[in-house]
DNA sequence: CCGCCTATGTATAAATG
DNA sequence: TCATTTATACATAGGCG
């Protein structure tokens, strides 16, 4: 959102990132606290800004009463990575249609962690998406139909 | 967002309720996951679905490393007394080191995990490098024009 | 349940004050 | 710095299969 795309990646400037973090934050607190009203459940959220500080918030309950009920999960519910891992396969699959060569200078595709992989797939998830509209402007729909509404992800 | 402004508060109905969850739960996490990249924090976001299951995100360290820099800070930095504290942290320390004996004793779980990632973004480049030869052919690029940081800007 | 579509509302990157 | 504005990107409600 904003004026450009922005990659998602490490904002390397200090000042651009302390920014970012706190409107992102107050998004996220935002959205967070909507999904709890609207869905009525529990939820605890924890951020350390750039520079350490807390951030957190919980709905209705509070945030050690959550995280109590985590941590009192059985072994085999709480599932350790297997859920972030389920929700970048969801990410992925998400992405199937188009590509960008650029992708194919960046052949870097041993990673070996999990987390190395998740921000290989946010770039891959970028550059999709900017591939998508290229193809888009270079294949436009043989009724001319396309609009700027079809351009948004 | 959407074809209609929503009102915050508790959808009443069971089966809306639980596919708002859907979508907003991974939007959240979309955003978590943005906010870890981009401002290169910790950040751990726990939730109970309307059915009570648990969905759940960390970023580059794992969630019970995040949760446990949580409930290691001093009282007045968190802003106010966890009753159970004590509790919550010997729990944890339960939760990491069965972890982490998980990992040393059976690599094989997280090991498949990773492959499959790889197997994801190996299918991927796949379509990369048909994408590639579209756009060749759709693009000639007279003016050099294909590169990612072109689009970018 | 899951994914897709599209109109519409929301979040936010940069610019500006 | 920090609030406000603006242009743009993104998220999502409702509908369909």
């Amino acid at each position: 959102m904003g004026r450009v795309k922005l990659q998602i990646k490490r904002i390397e400037n200090n000042t651009n990132r302390q920014v970012t973090f706190s409107k992102r934050r107050n998004g996220l607190i935002k959205k967070a606290y909507e999904l709890s009203i609207l869905c009525d459940i529990d939820i605890a959220l924890i951020m350390f800004s750039p520079s350490g500080r807390l951030s957190h918030f919980s709905g209705r309950r509070r945030i050690e009463d959550v995280l109590a009920r985590y941590v009192n999960l059985p072994d085999n519910d709480r599932g350790g990575v297997i859920q972030n891992r389920e929700f970048l396969i969801r990410t992925l699959k998400k992405l199937k249609c188009e590509n960008d060569m650029a992708a194919l200078a960046n052949p870097t595709v041993v990673n070996s962690n999990v987390e190395e992989l998740q921000q290989e797939i946010g770039r891959y998830q970028q550059q999709l998406q900017l591939s998508e509209q290229r193809l888009r402007f270079l294949e436009p729909d043989p009724l001319g139909f396309t609009s700027m509404s079809d351009l948004e992800s």
